[in-house]
DNA sequence: GTGTCATTGAGAACATCTCTCAATAGTATA
DNA sequence: TATACTATTGAGAGATGTTCTCAATGACAC
């Protein structure tokens, strides 16, 4: 082997995956991601959009978080560890950061445990779907 | 209607669903549990091994934690709400308290928010795994 | 303009989970 | 104990979400 270059190439789907993600108002599913890019014109295929997805989230320029049935995803501008305020009824999303970790690892190093990652995700409702009492999903 | 009873039936299957989840180290998927089943000579159908699990997380008596593709079921003790500490190596976990969880709905409140439900996991590697560098998974 | 090869797209394959409905078996009652 | 009622079960079809395969496409270096 000389040199084993693989260098990524920049291609029409790849920007438009990224952003009609960044678009999107909070979390968001593969499929739905897909369906928003044939409304908007863009052919793109479901394994594109997963490859993609994917991708982003190994880079760290996208979270996911595992539901029932499912993962969703969304773009992060903030590339360091947080955690997220999601709404259960339009599924937007507000970063939020924890005042201290440090109990985590406490718990942990109590068990004997070395801690590799940890999940938290706050469910609720936004202030504009909190207003519309009869309307929850 | 002059008594609307339809009261719950005591099963060879039930009791051996409920038993093997106990006997479960860690967190254990469905698809697991029915093999174990199987393995220890009980018929029991895969219908029937999601009913229970789903019967039991609803009774309070066991928690769920949804993962890529799937979902883990694990029996609790504790009725109320706690967190878990999961070995991603062999899936033991551990049931552990934060210290106030006061912040989140301070965050919530600065966001507008009302909170209907928060998830929160760590993972990481139990004293047994860790002491096994070569064999992590 | 040309060659190389990363990326794409269609759909098959796979995995998880739910639903249906006839058969089974737990429980109350005679 | 025998019988009737009906909650529960099991097998498999089906729905849904995700990954894999591989030939075709097109971005980029030269």
């Amino acid at each position: 082997m000389t040199s084993t270059r693989s260098q990524p190439r920049q291609t029409v789907q790849k920007e438009a995956i990224r952003q009609a993600l960044a678009e999107a108002p909070g979390f968001i599913s593969a499929q739905d991601l897909h369906q928003r890019l044939e409304e908007a014109g863009t052919r793109a295929g479901l394994a594109t959009v997963y490859r993609q997805l994917g991708a982003l989230v190994t880079a760290g320029e996208a979270d996911t978080i595992p539901i029932a049935g499912g993962q969703l995803y969304r773009a992060c501008a903030i590339g360091n560890h947080h955690h997220h305020l999601v709404c259960e009824s339009c599924g937007n999303a507000v970063e939020i950061d924890p005042p201290s970790e440090e109990w985590i690892r406490s718990a942990a190093a109590a068990n004997g445990y070395t801690i590799t990652r940890h999940v938290l995700e706050v469910f609720g409702l936004c202030p504009t779907c909190a207003a519309q009492p009869t309307e929850v999903r």
